[in-house]
DNA sequence: ACAATTTGTGCGCAAGTATTGACAAGCCGA
DNA sequence: TCGGCTTGTCAATACTTGCGCACAAATTGT
């Protein structure tokens, strides 16, 4: 499958809804389509259900029919094309990259971008 | 900026040419507007610019004016908003990323997107 | 002051994308 | 089989974005 486009990747990063289902998705174990659809109102159920086709056309995230659910998970692997290109640009300061990841993995709870949402 | 960081960021990031301009002017230590455009020939002057004046605003590249030129230089600080929002989401295989990160810079040369750069 | 160079900006157009509403597909229980 | 459920897909509309052309701003040299 490829490493999946780093094209698709960042233009499926893009979008605000799609990191926010993402990130949503990545808080719980798996998450059925119907759940990231009732944690928002400001897109419908259509935009949400091509968001998670954009994002599953990505890699980022799977996908495990159950019956007429369909239960959405974030792919165990990460973005190997977004570290890819951070490290062809922040060869310099990547340490310090790596450093920030491992703090934060460190800090247990995430910080999320929950608090920069409110840009839509 | 209350466009929020990380909308600005992956807004940024979203473009491929932003991205190839990016990791150009990160090979480089530093480089002019007229540099960046002699590289590229789909974009003109005009769409470069206005890439520059995106990742500026997004924080990504600093801008050092030198009489008529204008130099423009990765900031040293990466991308906060993407490790906050990646960390929200990989928690799980977080020191995946982490192990990536360090593999990524351990192997000296970054191997850059260029090797999916045809995904367009 | 004038001209040349480098760069950014406003305008207009073309292209891609997101959102909505209506419809179809698959699955389960009665 | 029928009805209800969950979900995805198709067509239409509106929005945002990228692009190039011409012009303006800033700087340097004559």
């Amino acid at each position: 499958m490829a490493t999946s486009d780093s094209d698709a990747i960042f233009s499926a990063l893009a979008d605000p809804t799609r990191r926010a289902i993402l990130s949503l998705i990545g808080e719980h174990e798996e998450l059925t389509a119907g759940e990231i659809v009732a944690h928002f109102d400001s897109p419908g159920r259509t935009a949400v259900s091509s968001h998670l086709r954009i994002l599953r056309l990505a890699g980022l995230v799977a996908e495990r029919r159950d019956g007429g659910f369909r239960h959405y998970s974030v792919t165990p692997t990460p973005a190997d094309a977004v570290v890819a290109f951070l490290t062809s640009v922040y060869q310099n300061s990547l340490e310090q990259l790596a450093s920030a990841v491992q703090d934060a993995s460190a800090a247990g709870d995430a910080p999320s971008d929950r608090a920069e949402e409110r840009s839509a």
